[in-house]
DNA sequence: CTATTTGTTCCACTATGTGAAACATTGTTT
DNA sequence: AAACAATGTTTCACATAGTGGAACAAATAG
């Protein structure tokens, strides 16, 4: 996943290293990311220096294994905050929870891959920040191919690019005309469906927001499996999540920031 | 809070201007940080179109607002998962907050400042993502003061300049002398309190965790208000937490990562 | 329509980051 | 213990990449 070199400037490399170091989900050695990058010993070894100095990594004390820092956690608060659907949506997100039993997902497009901003479980509440910023693959998620669907052609060019297009199961669609088929057919619909397409037994319906020029904000899905309901009966749920995704999108687009707002220094407790 | 100008090469200051959008918690115009930076305007303009272009930031539709960007949330849930003592702690946390009625607060230091990393509260479950990833003060919070009272000395002097030192209530610390007797006092008694030194109204006891070496990993506290309890009846609870905070140490330290583990690619759902 | 604020581009200058290779520091082998 | 291998750190000549003053363009007023 994203591991293509990113040409940019050092600022654009540093964010690579970043990535790579994040995409291991565990503790790295110097010599294991050198490996896998396309920068230089030193370069590299400079760009972990920096990163680690800056807090955005931190070395475990093993002393040469990297992990991400915590100063990303701190950043990332502000980002959910302020760039996701996710606080905007909540309410609604809470409220079609208690009308449909199921699991609810609320993602986003980055960089070619579906990150899910916000989730509902049907039975216990939430299983918190975990969740939300986990990322996925967008070609065969029901999510993923609903924005990949509404994106504009150069967009969804680069999009499509980006996907590794592994047959996760035998109904994946893991090239780019079947998916391009398939992203047209859900043009027409207006909204999407998982066939079991990334993991057995699991289906979805999954609807765009989109704003009324027609822009992806995200998507919203509701998530069963096949010993529960089938695909007509997800689709039943359609009239209950569409309007729930225009009033996302309206409000998204409405949403003009407080100007000048509160400045609610810091945290409650202590 | 974090507003010096960071010496470093060009990745720390891109890193710096990611912060500064952060804090504001609103889209911010160019103009606007232009103000609040100590960069030329040329220099800003450029970090800003690199960190957009790489998605740290976004930018709002009206075309001239920044806020931090999306990719930031997939960073983090890396970093969350990875680099804090959340996940481990959590089980620990669950068992402390069905056992004490109270909120509990899990947090680290990060440049100077208390991030929460994770939280329990007495009545509802969770209030998600949004509570782990805030920041406060370390000066007069009782998980900050626990934290500083057991840094090394180098590291401690570092802090202690890092702090704005705001007086929130009259009993707060509000000068390095007052505050450097306290740390010390903590240090002999072996945990924090805050009495109502950051709210009126809100106290709470706090312990350290530190590893065996007595390096500083994070901190855990219960927290109440005056109407329900005082510091006796918080100090009460010690001999329910310290062990709490010492078996996190300890799992923390014990744990090796996974060598390799397994590499469970993608997020469930669809 | 001119004035003013706000955002974008230019370009000579040099500070910053580059990377091959040498060096240091571990840990492993016989 | 000496010889070896693997990993991590530092050096240094070099040029790319970032800098910032100032001129230019766009968007809002007045």
């Amino acid at each position: 996943m994203a591991m293509k070199a990113a040409g940019e400037g050092t600022v654009g490399k540093a964010m690579d290293v970043l990535d790579r170091v994040a995409c291991f989900g565990r503790p790295v050695r110097f010599t294991e990311l050198l490996e896998t990058s396309p920068y230089p010993k030193a370069t590299l070894y400079r760009l972990l220096q920096v990163l680690t100095q800056q807090g955005m990594l931190s070395v475990d004390k093993d002393r040469n294994a990297y992990r991400p820092g915590i100063r990303l956690v701190r950043l990332a608060h502000a980002a959910w905050t302020a760039s996701s659907l996710a606080p905007l949506a909540r309410p609604h997100l809470d409220a079609l929870s208690r009308r449909i039993g199921e699991t609810l997902h609320l993602a986003q497009l980055d960089h070619g891959q579906v990150l899910y901003v916000d989730k509902r479980n049907a039975s216990r509440p939430i299983k918190m920040f975990s969740e939300a910023g986990k990322v996925g693959p967008a070609y065969c998620t029901g999510v993923g191919k609903a924005m990949l669907a509404f994106l504009d052609d150069e967009e969804l060019e680069r999009n499509l690019e980006q996907q590794c297009y592994h047959r996760f199961t035998p109904s994946t669609l893991a090239d780019v005309p079947s998916l391009r088929g398939e992203l047209s057919a859900i043009r027409k619909r207006g909204y999407a469906f998982d066939r079991e397409e990334h993991e057995p037994g699991i289906i979805c319906v999954a609807m765009p927001i989109l704003t009324t020029h027609g822009q992806v904000l995200g998507a919203l899905s509701v998530t069963s499996s096949t010993v529960r309901t089938d695909l007509d009966g997800l689709a039943a749920q359609v009239p209950l999540i569409r309007p729930v995704a225009e009033r996302i999108a309206k409000e998204a687009e409405d949403w003009h920031f407080p100007e000048d707002g509160e400045k609610t220094m810091a945290a409650g407790g202590a």
